[in-house]
DNA sequence: GTCTATATTCGGATAGAC
DNA sequence: GTCTATCCGAATATAGAC
């Protein structure tokens, strides 16, 4: 991996575990072995080298989620999987997190993937939704593009709710919690 | 409103928009007009100052929850009015954006208060739940507790999403359809 | 491309006068 | 209780040598 990448990649995590304001080109340069002058000539600033690490790491969750949604199985079915696949609860949502940073909001440019991110996701899973109610799966009565909003949050508040008590299982609570209510019979 | 008032107040406003680790004790001077020595005569410190700020902001949180719950109306309609209830989306809840400060979360003394919230809402909506359940209005199938974490993680979840938007609109999506899953008439 | 030196402001506080 | 002075290291760079 080259001086480049390692800077992107440590960025990355710096911006995972403490937030745009929480990380300093010092914290980067250290982490990623590269020095201030390495860093300043690949990038113009943390700005530029933050903007980088954001668009890769939205990258990364939209197709961990394409992955789940084009995975085996019925609509409801792969939105379940996509619901229960394997999180690192406590740590949280790598793009989602940025949404609290104020600084980042502020900026029209860092704000962008995360805006454009979140968009894909509730659209993504509206469409999956709205599948799984042709197919008579879902209850017609459910309005796809709520429901897809309801569970995207479900994900997001999961990881508050895990990171608040300490602990991953709160993250698994919620998620069990919303998928009863989403593929309970409807004709019980 | 006296000095050491107006600190607290000040603080809180700031943890709320910029988070812990982005709000300085200078700012805080700032905003609340009390001098340097002033603050440090009425706290020992940043941390010391945010624990009485974060203490207060957890319980109004839970107070303004409560009056949602012993509202009118049967269970079921007080767990709705309390999701539907006014919020300031795009700002975002005081307490639960905590949970994505390192610094906060790494000082057993500072999480305190952030845990126990959301340990109370849990338990809280829980209690209801099995109150709805019990009078029928919610299906026997669903486990209460399960169900709780789902809906306050909607809470949380929606706000990341009405920020991640810049519409405030989101967040009452999320919250729709939250509500349009769990009171569904379960005999259609 | 990378290193070191330097610069400015901020963060977070202590000390002591008033 | 509040003010001002002072301190030290971190944050975020820029400049220029190698």
């Amino acid at each position: 991996m080259d001086t480049r990448e390692r800077l992107i990649e440590s960025t990355r995590e710096l911006l995972w575990e403490r937030g745009y304001v929480g990380t300093s080109p010092k914290a980067i340069q250290h982490r990623s072995g590269a020095g201030q002058g390495s860093m300043y000539h690949h990038f113009t600033g943390k700005p530029d080298l933050a903007l980088a690490a954001m668009t890769r790491s939205a990258q990364e969750m939209r197709d961990s989620a394409e992955a789940a949604f084009t995975g085996p199985g019925t609509a409801l079915q792969r939105v379940s999987a996509y619901l229960r696949r394997e999180r690192d609860a406590l740590k949280g949502c790598p793009v989602g997190r940025l949404t609290q940073d104020p600084d980042v909001m502020a900026d029209p440019v860092l704000r962008k993937p995360v805006e454009e991110t979140f968009a894909w996701l509730a659209d993504r899973l509206a469409g999956l939704l709205a599948e799984a109610r042709e197919d008579g799966e879902l209850d017609a009565a459910l309005d796809p593009a709520a429901t897809a909003a309801a569970l995207a949050a479900v994900v997001q508040g999961g990881y508050v709710l895990a990171r608040a008590a300490g602990r991953p299982d709160a993250y698994a609570a919620a998620v069990e919690g919303a998928l009863g209510l989403l593929t309970r019979p409807k004709g019980d």
